[in-house]
DNA sequence: TCCATTATTGAATGTTCGTTCCAGAATTGG
DNA sequence: CCAATTCTGGAACGAACATTCAATAATGGA
């Protein structure tokens, strides 16, 4: 009988996120992969195929992750408004960690459809989810009605990695609270 | 006597700038900016130092570029708030081209003192332009009178990456309109 | 204990990387 | 024409890259 595997493929994925947020794809070797993931080489390309198979399980897991924490923010509190207060609050606290998902579009753009594809399927996500909660806001007199809620939620989404981008390049904690005050304005 | 410089270092300077806007430090081959730039190998090595100094070098000259540009739109309407939409407006019309400066944030973070010094002289620059104006839109009613202008500059400067991020991920002109239009929502 | 499988790691491959050396071509003022 | 300089590009260097090969170790149910 097969011998299992023994080390674990989520724990291995989450150590290869870890360094390709800090230091995109072409910025990672494999060397420095497999040392943080704690496998052999073999092992790294008999599981995931080679290195970019890797980074886009990376990025794959990172989108799901990242959506499943946004969702469960959003949809967290019962008054919608809560919800995107709270998930902007997440953002902001967690934004001294790069986020894969802006560094892979900055390093890559459209160039690539399979990477493309996993972008787009999060963001769709999120913004119908998104929508779905501005639309509540606005039902309870939260948010201005005037205001197509997906573009609301294309709003909160880009300031997302406005804030993301601002921490990346230094911004202290009273900056990025700015930030989060400040995007609200607009939902008035 | 000298023989003179045949190659035009600014030119060669933009070929470089290009191929970093697009590509990253990583993601660059210095084979790849001598056949942009036009010039010998040894030239590149004999007018910029070596590759990170000539990728410092774009870093610089792509931020005195792109402050220039943001300061001319800001600065052209003799009312303030219509430069900051001409601000923005022009950020949205460029939006198509990769920014060389968010792609330096994504790529290296506060990694690298030198290139963190480029982008904090330029961020200032832009902040204390930026702020004047808004104070100025303030006192002629057009923004909100109660928010901090360096702050409503850095909410700017902040949804000038979010706008970007967002053209560089395939959002589409009408897309990043409304970006801009709700934008302007936080400045009531 | 055995077997079939997975995991590890030394060694290797072919390629690319950034950079230097160097010889010859090109330039231009004197 | 000459001299001094810059520019080009072949060749090379040392290192690193992603990936493969192969031998051996480890695993665990039968």
């Amino acid at each position: 009988m097969a011998r299992p595997r023994e080390f674990d493929r989520d724990q291995a994925l989450s150590a290869a996120i870890a360094l390709f947020r800090e230091h995109g794809f072409e910025g990672t070797s494999a060397s420095m992969l497999t040392g943080a993931m704690k496998i052999g080489r073999q092992s790294l390309y008999d599981t995931f195929g080679d290195k970019w198979q890797l980074y886009c399980a990376s990025v794959q897991r990172y989108a799901e992750n990242e959506t499943r924490a946004h969702l469960a923010a959003l949809n967290g509190p019962p008054e919608a408004f809560d919800g995107l207060e709270a998930m902007i609050q997440r953002v902001v606290a967690e934004a001294r960690r790069p986020c894969l998902g802006i560094g892979s579009i900055c390093e890559f753009g459209r160039s690539n459809e399979q990477l493309s594809a996993i972008h787009d399927a999060a963001a769709a996500t999120l913004r119908v989810a998104l929508s779905r909660r501005v639309s509540e806001a606005q039902a309870a007199g939260r948010i201005a009605p005037d205001v197509e809620p997906m573009e609301m939620a294309d709003f909160l989404l880009a300031h997302v990695a406005a804030i993301r981008i601002a921490a990346r390049g230094g911004a202290d904690d009273a900056h990025l609270a700015a930030l989060r005050r400040l995007a609200f304005r607009a939902l008035r």
